[in-house]
DNA sequence: TCCGGGAACTGAAACGTTTAAGTGAACAGG
DNA sequence: CCTGTTCACTTAAACGTTTCAGTTCCCGGA
């Protein structure tokens, strides 16, 4: 079965194979007469023509293709998608993808290199890496000259595009707010605290919110693991072996909370009653829960959203080398934290 | 700046650019002298080269892609994981694609043409589409002669490749479930019923196990929206407003319990204890849920993998045209259900 | 009548591979 | 010494586009 190519369409049409391409990448229209138009149009109707996307990218050097590369958290684990977060701020990307016509090319990543020669030759018009990446692949993709952006990574570097919060401002603020509510004692719970990273941020931000209010630092008050659900029901267990200090947690993801809610509750505790919380992201899953979440939102369409914008232009216009956008995040209140009174 | 292409590690190596493909798609080893692939082999690494994908997929036919249709439930809505079975099922599909050497292309769909002809063009070896399409599409997919795998959909076609479940005979065993806990009045909770689709499969479980035990059939005690946690809420309203008449409810998804379980809430009533329900996925989800939801479990991890097993044994051996593999469920006894009696 | 110039195309090279077919050297068998 | 095989490559033709550089043709102006 002969695959029809733009051959059979100027065949059909009585004009060259050029005039075709011409026609269907609408060059501007005084170079082709409205008959030669309609009659091309016509013939590939006809025949049900569609080009040759490989050939295209080949020719073109454009392929209206986006890479987009997605933290597998645990190495050997299916579900990449083990934070919910991550569902969506895909989701948000393809739909914005998709509007400007392009697709996207996905791979999760474990923590190895092979993903970046493969997604570099497939010849996409710029690449989207969510998450943290070791500094050793980078110079890699400079080489590469694609336009890259990082959303939620701690690297900055002149030649990438960045797309991040205010990691530390927005966990000073969830502090602030338990602090407000008359809360002393206030846990941290993230999953691994690495130099210059996300959780590293957030865990300076609860610093500066209990330094500015006067509170004592407590070392017994961190819990550091893995951002997930399971870890969640762990820091649990460990909160009460601890002897249950804190009256209240901040979490940096609502999938931890979900985690710790439920550990607590199988072990009698509930929340807010026993333990107030706030966590981070502001997930779907956050007004889902029971209770529902107060949390820091972030806005994870806008920044899918951002993101491809932001590769788009880039790809568009390779002089610019680097932009930086720090979305906005703001509390929303609901129903993890009630309010502590002195001596309680 | 020069992408380094095979003629340069041909050139660096002293051989012909067909020797480097050669040894590059390491053909059976007797044609290539051991020292000439090392040679080029040490000449690849010195240039730092890597095959175009897209010139070797116009070439040889084979792209190493795999095209994954995943529905956009509402439009203009960007979260096509609003249920976060798709993301899950992406997940595990995705997985599977990478250890096999395969990468994904990534579209959303709504219910239009235009996703098609992309998907096509890109030459992708195979395509696994998700959820349920209308009829039209097929024979336009059917003419580009590419396996095609349908998982959940409810078309039945000599040309593809199926992935399903029992969707009748889990409903008919979450619903029996229920009248094994001394439930006589039991509710529907779905997405639209249409002809032929997932949800009407569930719809006849549901009649198939009242029937079978002498239960009428209530034309009040069914709801149908859209699958989502929005029409979860609706439904509770929904429900109390015509009067709560049944003890419990089957929900065909777990989102829908979630919003359902909230909703009731709102308005003073509390599962399990006023309301029972048994819902269909086994999200990861259902377990976080409080009350954690008894369901019908399928295995979405199983479910990803073997589409893209069937997907790619399809692409090697073209004589297949149709396989059809179910998948089974069973019933995961978690909180939302008690028992319910005589009278009560 | 000739020339210049624009409109409307066409030709052909290039993009970077794969792969069928071809080539030459070495070598074994007779 | 000739012939046939095998080994280890090389040649060159695809694959289906895009796009630069022509080429025609026609028309208006001098």
């Amino acid at each position: 079965m002969h695959r029809v190519s733009i051959k059979d369409v100027a065949r059909e049409a009585g004009v060259s194979a050029s005039t075709v391409s011409y026609v269907l990448n609408n060059t501007p229209t005084e170079t082709i007469s409205g008959e030669t138009r309609t009659r091309v149009m016509a013939a590939v109707r006809k025949l049900g023509y569609v080009p040759n996307l490989n050939a295209r990218s080949l020719s073109s050097r454009r392929s209206n293709l986006i890479g987009v590369l997605i933290p597998q958290t645990e190495p050997g684990r299916e579900f990449m998608f083990s934070n919910p977060f991550y569902g969506e701020l895909l989701s948000a990307v393809e739909y914005t993808a998709r509007q400007r016509g392009y697709h996207l090319l996905l791979s999760g990543t474990q923590e190895d290199q092979s993903y970046l020669s493969i997604a570099r030759n497939r010849g996409v018009d710029g690449i989207i890496i969510v998450g943290t990446y070791p500094g050793e692949n980078l110079t890699e993709l400079k080489r590469m000259d694609v336009p890259v952006v990082l959303v939620d990574s701690y690297v900055r570097d002149e030649d990438f595009h960045i797309i991040g919060i205010e990691d530390r401002e927005g966990a000073r603020m969830a502090v602030r707010y338990l602090i407000g509510k008359g809360h002393r004692r206030i846990g941290f719970i993230s999953g691994s605290i690495r130099e210059n990273g996300v959780n590293m941020k957030r865990y300076q931000g609860y610093c500066d919110a209990l330094q500015e209010a006067g509170l004592p630092l407590e070392k017994g008050a961190v819990y550091s693991g893995t951002v997930d659900y399971e870890y969640g029901l762990r820091a649990a267990e460990e909160y009460v072996r601890r002897g249950k200090a804190q009256s209240a947690v901040f979490l940096t993801a609502d999938v931890l909370s979900m985690g710790f809610v439920k550990g607590l509750r199988q072990m009698g505790l509930g929340v807010p009653d026993d333990v107030s919380l706030v966590s981070f992201d502001d997930v779907y899953l956050a007004n889902m829960a029971c209770p529902s979440l107060t949390t820091v939102h972030q806005d994870i369409r806008e920044k899918g959203r951002k993101a491809v914008e932001v590769v788009l232009e880039a790809a568009a216009d390779r002089e610019k080398r680097h932009t930086e956008w720090i979305l906005p995040l703001r509390l929303v209140e609901r129903d993890s934290v009630r309010e502590w009174r002195e001596g309680e």
